[in-house]
DNA sequence: AATCCACTTGCAACAGAGTTGCAAAATATT
DNA sequence: AATATTTTGCAACTCTGTTGCAAGTGGATT
């Protein structure tokens, strides 16, 4: 519990319930969430706008990046210490078909790509579908 | 205009003006479109529940593909001919932060990952965000 | 411990995105 | 021209996300 106080301290952000909540939901439920996922989660504890306006605060602050997802935005932790100025990921992103949840494979990359003249590259988001190990 | 009625009758399509002036659409502008631009490119002619149909429509048959994007989602036009069977791509979408234009780099594929045991893949999305060379 | 200010929350109201059922209209076939 | 089948528009709805504002809270200072 005085992790999530450090991690938001960290941040420079006041420590709220809905806060401690939202993070905390995400660091045990270890896959993408989405407002949907936060807000069943949560359940009546918090209001929806509060839920948006964290996501929304955490993303600004580097706690959490976004993922693709062919349906619908969702969330996940950033795992190396982003911050407001830099906030950068190159890891790949799994969507399993069967499940339905997205994971972060941190410690796979995103290979280079040699994009034609005039393009200037400044961040990647690779989404791979297909079948997760618990569910093949 | 027959090229379009060839289009759609190549995939098993009735011929409507709807679906004629959404490909239409698609072949003129060259970038992904989104719900809300081809509502805006067809003003008044159609509903908005019309068009969502002719997407959904368009995406089973293959006529086009989902385009992942950070804020909503896009839609571009298959080249390589998909169907209602096969429709896979392995190409690049690159996000213009100025102009805020999505486009397929059709020759550019996305590079081999090798997966961590277990996981099968089946579809790939690769978003690149940067500068485009008409505003770099 | 009480005060204070800036920040955060809940509420209400709204705008946008996407879906469904159904009757009317259009298409392709005979 | 008549028909069967598909497509469209409309209305109504749900789900997602945003904004303004007043009330409430966190944390620093006294
Ligand atoms: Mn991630
Ligand atoms: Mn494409
Ligand atoms: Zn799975
Ligand atoms: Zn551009």
């Amino acid at each position: 519990m005085d992790q999530l106080r450090e991690t938001l301290k960290g941040h420079q952000l006041r420590t709220t319930t809905c806060r401690e909540d939202v993070l905390s939901t995400f660091i045990t439920k270890k896959n993408a969430l989405s407002h949907g996922d936060l807000e069943g989660a949560l359940g009546e504890n918090y209001d929806r706008v509060t839920i948006y306006r964290t996501l929304k605060t955490f993303l600004e602050k580097g706690i959490i990046h976004k993922v693709l997802d062919d349906e619908g935005l969702r969330y996940a932790l950033c795992s190396h210490s982003c911050s407001e100025e830099k906030h950068q990921h190159d890891h790949i992103h799994f969507k399993c078909s069967e499940c339905g949840e997205t994971n972060c494979i941190e410690n796979l990359h995103i290979p280079a790509v040699q994009l034609p003249m005039g393009y200037q590259a400044q961040n990647f988001n690779l989404l791979i579908q297909g079948t997760c190990p618990k569910c093949s």
